[in-house]
DNA sequence: TTGTATGCGTTATCAC
DNA sequence: GTGATAACGCATACAA
């Protein structure tokens, strides 16, 4: 059996009240005591009981982060610094993997989220209106990198990140980019849409539709690309970037030379190939710390929308567009 | 506050214990008293209390995982594979990272363990001793990809496949292959060795010694295979093995045509590259679900360690060796 | 088959 | 500053 706590105060010959104060509010004790039961709990090893504890204070301890899928690199890297930074506040993740669909995102919240302290929502694929059932719930909860049902979010600036990789490709000469878009019900996807939208009239956009977030969305979207005439293509993630270069290679196409290819997040993986992937990338560790941080806040954070910039990285897929001009 | 058994109870009109029985051992209840309960619940949105039940049945529904970085993609998916069977028999996963640090590591698993229904430690970088330690308490534990204290575990075939990739590069008449290993604690590179020392002596092997298995670790490692000579080169892991292939290139050796490559894994990214990685696949997502079969069975496996089977996947980076006879 | 009473380990509320 | 005691929500031994 688990050592408790009444079998620290009984060896420190104390009641368990003063034991609990001891350990939990050191400052109600007298320090010779205090000091000796502290003392007691270390040599025996006592672990305090999480459910317990839970069962009268209201707080277990535990945080929920949801995502779409831990093997997608973007959610791993945000998971792994929420995981760190809940740790260093004394909580403990419990994660959960929604597989991408909107269904099981909203069971699992409801489940998991109901005893947690707070619960993390990383780009949940959800509709707004399931959005506003979850947060009818008293507890915390934080949207990252979405915005929706007036629920206190953070995420990156989706907007600056188009236009800097826009900005970018137009210093190089491109006139004509396009873009190739991730899943339809991605909110970041709207966004940098809008992005493109405001963009005025010096390059011209050429819209791919919608794709998996994935290699293989990025394989579908290059033959597109080939057909549109564009010079360079903005992927709606990296993944994707990397099957974009892939394809349009695999075609004959050179990259950068004869087609640039822009990336977005700057996920590990995007410096792991050859040439590395030019990149918007996203503060993915800052984004999970920053969501723990806001979530966990004393209070509801002043503005409901956390943005957090994005920065270009310049690496080896984009290049001046081939001289097409007539001689 | 949120609705309680007591609630459904008298929604119902039924004592708090026939409620509870009809929720979780409905054999013990009428058939219609049955049906009334569980409707009320249902129409009342009734969620258990998991603090209340752990403390009097002393199951938390918690399973604890542990890994050394998330953001590796081998864990990644072995922590998808297992949240998802996890969830399947009822049980939420907390997740926790120990950032490849042994003493973190231990604390966590003594922290977190402790109110878990079973804990699983994925290639834990402790050692046998603190296996020991953990092993103490008395809660389940299952190693996955290691063996030690006697604990119950599941690991793959290292050894044969290890035998797969040399035959693979003998076949191709490669007779000099270098190992690139992995961090000096680790288990499995141990057991890769092994494999390597039974070879026979139609293959020489040359060890390049340990190394971070990153894509910077490979890279590092890259320098090391020109000056042994050999023709091929294993390396611990896929992300590796593409540190191998960007550097050798670097360096104008050609792959596979001057040096082939093996990775070990085939983790995603092995095909995100051209070309794509040959490389030992292991059975990720089999990993994570026998892991928690073995954890949640009803009695210890019947062999201390379950051994799951490799393959070998051939894809672009291994050719014959350049041809070095004499004229 | 159903209800009553008890206790899980901890913290909060009181007296003292 | 400290110690009894109640209470959190649920499952179970026991009584009916």
């Amino acid at each position: 059996m688990a050592v408790t706590l009444r079998d620290v105060a009984r060896a420190a010959g104390v009641s368990a009240a003063t034991a609990s104060r001891a350990l939990s509010a050191p400052d109600l004790v007298a320090p010779e005591r205090r000091e000796l039961v502290r003392r007691v709990a270390r040599e025996l090893g006592y672990r305090p009981n999480r459910a317990a504890r839970e069962l009268i204070t209201g707080r277990s301890g535990y945080l929920c982060l949801l995502v779409p899928d831990l093997e997608n690199p973007f959610f791993a890297a945000v998971a792994k610094a929420v995981q760190s930074r809940a740790r260093a506040s004394g909580h403990a993740v419990v994660i959960a993997d929604a597989e991408e669909d909107p269904r099981l995102e909203a069971e699992l919240v409801a489940q998991l989220g109901a005893q947690a302290d707070g619960v993390l929502l990383c780009s949940p694929r959800m509709s707004d209106d399931d959005l506003m059932t979850v947060a009818a719930g008293a507890r915390p909860v934080l949207l990252v990198n979405r915005e929706g049902a007036g629920l206190p979010s953070v995420v990156v600036d989706n907007r600056d990140g188009v236009r800097q990789a826009v900005r970018h490709l137009h210093a190089l000469g491109h006139r004509r980019v396009a873009y190739a878009g991730g899943p339809a019900g991605s909110w970041s996807d709207a966004r940098r849409r809008d992005g493109l939208q405001a963009l005025g009239p010096d390059v011209e956009v050429v819209d791919l539709g919608a794709h998996p977030p994935a290699f293989a969305g990025g394989v579908a979207a290059a033959d597109l690309v080939l057909a549109s005439g564009a010079t360079a293509v903005l992927a709606h993630n990296d993944l994707m970037a990397l099957g974009l270069v892939d394809r349009l290679r695999a075609r004959g196409v050179r990259v950068p030379d004869d087609v640039s290819v822009v990336g977005f997040d700057d996920v590990p993986v995007a410096t792991l190939v050859t040439p590395a992937l030019t990149t918007v990338a996203m503060p993915l560790a800052r984004l999970g710390r920053t969501a723990v941080d806001l979530l966990l806040g004393p209070r509801e954070p002043a503005a409901p929308t956390t943005v957090l910039p994005v920065e270009l990285v310049v690496r080896g897929t984009t290049a001046p567009p081939p001289d097409t001009s007539e001689p």
